[in-house]
DNA sequence: GCCAACGTTGGC
DNA sequence: GCCAACGTTGGC
């Protein structure tokens, strides 16, 4: 099993608008990164967990629990004129892009800050969500440094 | 295939 | 709102 790190805007869409949806699915859709949809395509299998994080706001950090839910499929946003994730150069009969289901697994029972995980740096150096630069919408990270960040709860 | 320009991300 | 970092695009 792996697992994931999901980062996510609570502004467009939060850890409290995920519980809203309580023992239901949320399609991830909007994954426009090549590398992402590769992860997705290619390693992530239902049952995979992943953390929820929340990025660009004011306390960015690790909110909850996902599991995966599905294999990979179409993300049918890409074909909708109207969608803000709309792909002109993506055609129904070879779809680009695709996107798992998830579901909430748990709210943490605090928020694990960006600034503390900085602060366990020596643990978690390869923690991709720390690494300078770092776009990607989905990451993975080992079982160790799964379990170490769960172990700060 | 190179690389400059551009758009987006995300912490601050 | 700023800006560094990075992926993508497009001219050549």
């Amino acid at each position: 099993m792996q697992h994931w790190l999901f980062k996510s805007e609570p502004a467009t869409f939060s850890i409290d608008d995920l519980a809203t949806a309580t023992g239901k699915s949320t399609c991830w859709d909007g994954v426009r990164n090549y590398q992402v949809r590769n992860f997705m395509r290619d390693v992530m299998q239902p049952g995979d967990l992943g953390f929820f994080y929340h990025s660009s706001c004011a306390v960015p950090g690790i909110t909850g629990i996902v599991s995966i839910t599905s294999n990979a499929y179409t993300d049918n946003t890409q074909f909708d004129p109207g969608h803000v994730h709309y792909d002109a150069d993506s055609k129904p009969e070879s779809p680009r892009w695709l996107m798992v289901d998830v579901k909430l697994k748990r709210k943490l029972k605090r928020i694990i800050t960006l600034d503390e995980l900085r602060e366990h740096h020596h643990r978690l150096k390869e923690l991709l969500i720390l690494k300078r630069g770092n776009r990607l919408s989905v990451t993975p990270l080992s079982s160790d440094e799964w379990n170490y960040i769960l172990g700060l709860e």
